[in-house]
DNA sequence: AGTCGTTGTATCTATATTGATGCAACGACG
DNA sequence: CGTCGTTGCATCAATATAGATACAACGACT
């Protein structure tokens, strides 16, 4: 109990309407149950603002149900193609948040060397890192929150730390390692096992890269078995620059002047505790 | 105007309390101007309320803020090292997500012909595919909503949608693939290039492996020249089995009998109109 | 023509969240 | 020792969201 978890509450948007994990919840209830009165019943919801919600999804997002009122059994209502096409998406969606919330993250912090629109070249203690890297640079997204008045122009030199998803990461064998002019992976590190540990089916490796934090990655036991990854065996893990997030660290704009890690690994979804945290001292 | 936006409320999560934007937003506020009033008062927030706020989600996170009441200027307040961690994490988080939509999704449909505690195998017209599969399989996990009632010890033979994110998705030279014995890389499939299409230094591909939707990668627009990469080149396109996300179809329970589609793309992001997806007719 | 279980509204209430306001305590500083 | 702008806390009001209830309309079926 009482473990730190990174999550995130999957919704489609359009319009500045929503559709949540509960008007979904409400759709296959209609779906199962066949009238949105049945499925407010079932769902112990109230069927007013069932109907009131649907109504309102279906202004943006088009006909959800098709109604019947009154004939036999009194009549009901069905999905269209168009509803269970969003249910579709949600629940890929809800997958790969759930995915995410399992998956660890490895972070680098380095400073940025170029940009080129999306992508920036960031300099690293374990060395050269391709990352997208948001903000400033070039398209005005979604992200940007009240009160942010980072406007450089040129963020080149700034701060910035790489995080990479664990399963983003692949590990080769180091002799057979391709060339990076036969792929489309961008970032290489040489490395040895520092770790492994496998649970149903899947195995949590740590690679120690050279910097006193290791780089994650998150395989099938079976590759793990093919690769004969044990701990002192050296790898090449590599991953996309297009996978790679690189975020521009703020820079506290009051009191402490210090932090600046040089390289850090945070744990998703099995950290504990988050207090005695050795990056800045004093 | 109108464009459908698969999403997602990043939050941070312990013990049921969740640290949203809305309250690392007040935390930045008050490192940004050095105490919890003048932070409200820009923010045109209550000062109240953010005072509150602190003060609960200190009890599980520990020490957010140094406060100092009295003093020169009356006082103020500044992050601890504990907030400044929690801070990084969400916005990496953050950058995640943000990601996340902006990354398009390939799915493949196919029946879930094996499983070993996450990871299952799935048939597709366009091949073998090993994904982590959520769901009855083995963990309790948090994506369980109300009403969900599959509670098959054995879910083999059961429809499932297999998405891939574009970031995940590796090409190669078909001459320089590697085998599988020497990666980690477990999924793969050989295809012709059928788009490409170049913005901000990011290009997006998408591969044609036999079947109607595409395969889409995402690529450094420098990964796309030295790969060569034009429509109609051949390519091996690849995926880790732990970044491919299966989801169990879930059968509707009333009425219409049919839908199950073959094969279809659902693109993340950039889509705009969702009614006429070719998927099921009429 | 009546029955039945819906849909479609409208109105009222309950609850949760947030803002607004007031006020005592604080403590370095002049 | 008073000043000042905080913190800490309590209380009330405003707002948003969801449930509760009521009732007319509907239309295939008996």
């Amino acid at each position: 109990m009482g473990s730190i978890q990174p999550q995130g509450e999957p919704f489609i948007e359009a319009d500045g309407v929503r559709v949540d994990a509960r008007d979904v919840e409400a759709l296959r209830g209609v779906d199962e149950y066949g009238s949105m009165y049945r499925a407010a019943e079932e769902l112990g919801r109230s069927y007013a603002r069932i109907q009131r919600r649907v109504s309102e999804l279906e202004e943006t997002f088009g006909p959800l149900l098709t109604r019947q009122r009154g004939g036999t059994g009194g009549g009901g209502s069905t999905l269209t193609a168009n509803a269970r096409d969003l249910l579709g998406r949600f629940d890929r969606l809800r997958a790969e948040f759930s995915g995410l919330a399992r998956t660890e993250e490895s972070v680098f912090s380095g400073t940025l060397v170029d940009r080129d629109g999306l992508l920036g070249t960031v300099e690293t203690p374990a060395g050269t890192i391709r990352a997208i890297v948001a903000g400033a640079g070039s398209e005005g997204d979604a992200t940007a929150e009240a009160g942010d008045d980072t406007e450089s122009p040129d963020d080149t030199n700034e701060i910035v730390q790489v995080s990479v998803r664990s399963d983003a990461v692949v590990l080769t064998t180091p002799e057979e390692a391709p060339k990076p002019s036969e792929t489309s992976v961008r970032n290489r590190f040489a490395g040895t096992v520092e770790s492994v540990e496998s649970e149903g089916g899947i195995a949590r490796v740590t690679v120690d890269v050279g910097v006193d934090a290791p780089l994650r990655a998150l395989l099938t036991e079976t590759s793990r078995e093919t690769l004969a990854l044990e701990p002192g065996e050296t790898v090449v893990a590599s991953f996309k620059a297009t996978a790679a997030r690189g975020v521009l660290a703020p820079e506290h704009g009051g009191s402490v002047g210090s932090e600046s890690a040089e390289v850090d690994t945070t744990e998703k979804g099995t950290s504990e505790d988050t207090t005695g945290n050795d990056t800045s001292e004093e």
